[in-house]
DNA sequence: GCAGAAAACTTGAGAGTTCAAGTAATGCGA
DNA sequence: TCGCATTACTTGAACTCTCAAGTTTTCTGC
């Protein structure tokens, strides 16, 4: 028994694919922008500002596969990328052998500090100098009921 | 002068990270569905459906680049890989020689009709089930927000 | 204390995207 | 109508991401 599908209203249509129309635009720019300014994607970008925030600005490589959302693969190669820029710098782990640890060199962090401020007038250009009060609550307690975990 | 970087308060950046969280996860959930079920990735079947809606299920090369929201460097390579599939045909445009046309096959459409529901269904349980209808008017108020042309 | 399972990474190959450059046809201004 | 900019598209290279497989520790149950 297969159920039968459960089409899309027309407003759970024109919401998605506005979902993905923004998506797109934000995603281009801020891509693009960052790319621009220092050839650098926006998960490597995250990487850097996760990093930053953190004690000593250094974190397990599991860890920080976790505060960016994303796999150990693939920060396993972002890491290597941005350590050949001098920007990273990997280590093995001291309390767990298997571990390793990425920091964020001065180099590194001299980098992010010449960023920011671009990145932010980006975010603030596309989202919020667009968005209402009202509506960037709305945003954030919409982003929480899709990501919270299942009831 | 450069102006002093007018950084995000905290709502805007717990909305900023509320949305980045939003979009891993839908984009890898729904990338992960297609991907298992055909192979595909998310931006192809999009091509797919837009094709399936125009006449004649046929598109210009450009024109699917405009609906899709992409380059048209990419709509060439992905057609081009989805013309190998046998799911899309090229052929020159009758109107304008520089053009060529796409046009979804037998075989595509029918992928497409394999494919819809569970890609509906995956839709639906990621954003539609967790949203009430005002949060859903209110995410298409948003998208269309950030959307929209400058003033 | 010893397998066997799990965890933490790394690596390499395959696939998709982007970017820059190239080709061919069309539009337009003088 | 000639020349030049523009449009439409393709191509190849570089880069990133994903996926599967492999290595080395650590954990767990007996």
């Amino acid at each position: 028994m297969t159920e039968p599908t459960n089409w899309l209203t027309a407003e759970e249509q024109a919401a998605w694919r506005g979902y993905l129309a923004m998506l797109r635009h934000v995603s281009t720019s801020i891509d693009r922008q960052l790319q621009d300014d220092a050839g650098l994607p926006h998960g490597y970008y995250q990487i850097l500002a996760m990093l930053s925030e953190a004690p000593d600005r250094t974190l397990r490589m599991s860890r920080l596969a976790e505060v960016t959302m994303t796999s150990q693969s693939r920060i396993s190669h972002a890491v290597k990328a941005l350590e050949d820029r001098g920007w990273v710098q990997r280590a093995p782990s001291t309390e767990d052998r298997r571990g390793h640890t990425a920091s964020l060199t001065d180099s590194g962090f001299a980098a992010l500090v010449e960023l920011a401020p671009g990145h932010v007038a980006a975010v603030r250009r596309l989202i919020f100098d667009r968005l209402s009060p009202e509506q960037i609550v709305a945003l954030k307690d919409i982003t929480d009921s899709i990501t919270k975990p299942n009831a």
